[in-house]
RNA sequence: GGGCCAUUAGCUCAGUUGGUUAGAGCAUCCGCCUUUUAAGCGGAGUGUCGAAGGUUCGAGUCCUUCAUGGCCCA
């Protein structure tokens, strides 16, 4: 290391600095603790009770302002930044020469008085100042913050020390489980936690990501949903369960899609579709209400209001106004096919005919799904753990919650006949076998606690990360997602 | 998987039709400054221009391939 590359490379500099407090008898990572009085945000909005009164403040530092014999440090703690005010007359020449050797990005504990400056800042007049840790990386640029989307994913700290609005993405968050969680407590749901390791990945049609257990010589597979064993607590006699849980699909990666997401779903005996439509309906509304006081909110410039009831759009009958087909008319994966043809819509050349069905219904009904919507009465077909409607077989009790043109929630009221669902899983196993590989293999382990007999049920599945990117008006799920899924670096 | 775009100092970004020694702000280093807050004033140093090839008298700039990311499509 040359000596004009230790006398300006950051971290040289940093390290030079933690060697001369060290010399000083000042070991930042000695301090094992310190006792915090006082949180920023609490002083600045509570200014009143604490003017004059002696608090003890920590963080890191965020800015540096010096004056000669005195200086400015702003500190950013867990609630938000502090300005602290440093002066050689109050502190004594060692302390206030501590700032020699401090940087932006270090850590430091600040004890003294509360008061206004002359241009009515609040601060934190240092008495006793405290090193707590030394950093030896630069901070992001604190005027621009950390703009490098890449970055921002791969070093979320930087993303969060620098970005207060992130910061605020995931409070939300945090608020919003913490809410779902009362919610569901206030409803007598108890929380559950279900296999992740499985042998058979069901519950819905992905590819999943398969793992290997080395002692039990075993191929298994991450989840790719939570429903069967959620299903199987039903049977158990739990009535009301719910699991906030990661699954993991084996798919691309968009701004609407992350290999492993969370998902909530909740279970409820005795209720049918329309029990779940009620309780999503008062989930969201009284979520964004206790969020933003509100049930309106905006996403990406488009004006939402979760207030209830939403409106029903019936599947069939909707894409036969778009396209002049009925479902029943579209026979065969050729039907289907010719269909999407003639729509435009495009579709992979493997694609079986309830592939297909769901991408039309994606393209043409879908995106007109603006102000929250349930879309409901899917056929059986693309729906083989929905219970059928009693009046038309061929339809199940089933919806789809979209808002801004994007699936939220999918309910429906659980099929617990065993012979049916058999004979469902049955008829999917041809297209498995035909090459779909997205649909799993048969649940023999599923259908035998079925058959114990399960009570008519309700269920609903909710994806919490596209949940919490329109309350937070996130263009992307990678924005809701503390750590994304990045391709590592070479 | 395909198309488009981006990648230049620690950070955020300029960089003209290819032309001298690649710039700015912040950060860093030195000096001054005891109520500032994008503090200020004076001075200093920044660099494998994402990587590898190629075209050219000459490449940050043009071409090819690759890498990573973003957006759109699949």
């Amino acid at each position: 290391m040359g000596e004009q590359e230790e006398r300006f490379d950051p971290r040289e500099v940093r390290i030079a600095k933690l060697r001369r407090l060290r010399e000083a008898d000042i070991d930042p990572f000695l301090t094992t603790r310190f006792e915090v009085t006082a949180l920023s945000r609490d002083i600045v909005e509570d200014f009143e009770q604490y003017d004059g009164r002696e608090v003890s403040v920590a963080g890191r530092i965020v800015a540096m302002r010096r004056h000669g014999r005195a200086a400015f440090l702003d500190i950013l703690d867990t609630a938000g930044r502090i300005q602290t005010h440093w002066r050689e007359d109050v502190l004594g020449p060692a302390a206030f020469n501590l700032l020699d050797n401090l940087d932006l990005g270090d850590f430091v504990g600040i004890q003294g008085e509360v008061f206004k400056t002359r241009r009515q800042e609040i601060t934190v007049k240092a008495q006793t100042v405290t090193v707590l840790a030394k950093s030896l990386r630069d901070l992001p640029d604190k005027r621009h913050g950390l703009a490098n989307v890449d970055l921002r994913y791969r070093q979320r700290y930087l993303d969060l020390i620098a970005n207060p609005d992130v910061r605020q993405v995931f409070m939300i968050r945090a608020q919003t489980l913490a809410f779902i969680r009362q919610f569901l407590l206030g409803r007598s749901f108890i929380e559950v936690e279900t296999p992740v390791l499985q042998t058979i990945a069901g519950g819905t049609e992905a590819r999943p990501f398969q793992t290997y257990h080395n002692a039990l010589g075993l191929p298994l597979y991450l989840r790719i949903a939570l429903e069967l064993h959620l299903k199987r607590l039903i049977v158990a006699g739990l009535d009301r369960v719910y699991e906030i849980g990661r699954v993991f699909r084996n798919e691309g990666i968009s701004t609407r899609h992350n290999p492993e997401f969370t998902m909530l779903e909740l279970y409820q005996a005795y209720t049918d579709y329309r029990g779940m439509m009620e309780l999503t309906e008062s989930l969201l509304a009284e979520l964004t209400q206790h969020l933003f006081g509100t049930t309106e909110l905006v996403y990406q410039g488009q004006p939402l209001d979760f207030a209830p009831p939403y409106p029903r759009v019936d599947l069939v009958e909707r894409l036969c106004e778009k396209t002049g087909v009925l479902w029943s008319d579209v026979k065969t994966q050729d039907d289907a096919r010719a269909l999407a043809r003639r729509l435009g819509v495009t579709v992979e050349r493997a694609s079986d005919r309830s592939q297909i069905m769901d991408k039309i219904v994606g393209a043409v009904v879908e995106p007109d799904l603006v102000q929250p919507t349930f879309l409901w009465h899917h056929p059986a077909d693309i729906s083989p753990l929905a219970k059928r409607d009693p009046n038309n077989p061929m339809l199940t009790e089933r919806f789809e919650l979209f808002v801004a043109g994007r699936e939220l929630a999918n309910a429906f009221s659980e099929l617990n006949d065993p012979l049916d669902q058999r004979d469902r899983f049955v008829e999917q196993q041809q297209a498995r076998a035909a090459g779909n590989d997205e649909i799993p293999p048969l649940d023999e382990d599923f259908l035998l606690a079925l058959e114990h007999g399960m009570p008519p049920t309700g269920g609903l599945g909710l994806g919490i990360d596209r949940l919490i990117m329109l309350l937070t008006d996130s263009p992307s799920i990678r924005d809701v997602i503390l750590f994304p899924t990045l391709r590592p670096l070479a």
